[in-house]
DNA sequence: TCAAGGAGTTACCAAATGGTGACGACCGCA
DNA sequence: TGCGGTCGTCACCATTTGGTAACTCCTTGA
């Protein structure tokens, strides 16, 4: 992100942060969640995830589509456009990382108490 | 979060997030990989992470804290109060979790290119 | 020619997060 | 009684992220 002259001593620098930020962000876990049992197109994953803006959602499907993650497919049904969104092969080597973490935060989540 | 009525659908939740959000931060995993090998005290830290300001090291050490993720524990040396921060029996159940996250995130990184 | 459905984009705003620099509290020691 | 070392907070600002509402583009069918 930034291109000047940076030491990254070693510290300066984490594999497991890199990792966060290709999932981060308010939709992207529950969007890659939706993507599990089969491929969804825009408009649909806009009503299964209530509260999410069709700019937000825009951006996050952009992103995870630049991380390689997703992957964006025109399909014609009865003369209207839609964007079909599913795992690239690359995208579903992240499955068990979000099921380890979604596990690990389940137990967080009862032992806080809510 | 929300106290007001919320209906939570199954999708308005995602585990994975609540476990994102205990470890999201910019120097939480970087934190959390420097104690691994040994408890650290804040000025140790402080100088292992070039960038952290004072501030927000303090933040992210009692954000981790009130997890249950590390304990503070003080200590005199020389006449000198110093705060050594380790993990808790509870914050090692995260390790495998940043461990796979962080060999996901070295791969990804290597994938982009950079 | 115009409505309708789907997929975005744009401009604008609000909240969360991180960074800066100054400051205070504490302790032992010369 | 002032000094240096350690930890931490405070007020303030900058950046990032997410939300709202209006708008465009495209295609088919009435």
């Amino acid at each position: 992100m930034v291109t000047t002259a940076k030491p990254d001593p070693k510290l300066t620098h984490c594999p497991a942060l890199v990792g966060i930020k290709a999932i981060s962000g308010k939709w992207k876990t529950r969007i890659l969640w939706l993507l599990r049992d089969r491929p969804h197109h825009f408009g649909e994953i806009r009503t299964l995830l209530p509260g999410v803006s069709a700019k937000v959602l825009s951006q996050q499907l952009s992103q995870l589509g630049k991380d390689g993650l997703v992957l964006p497919q025109e399909e014609m049904r009865g003369g209207v456009v839609f964007m079909i969104y599913d795992y690239t092969d690359y995208g579903r080597t992240l499955v068990p990382v979000l099921d380890l973490l979604g596990a690990w935060g389940d137990g967080h989540e009862r032992r806080q108490g809510l």
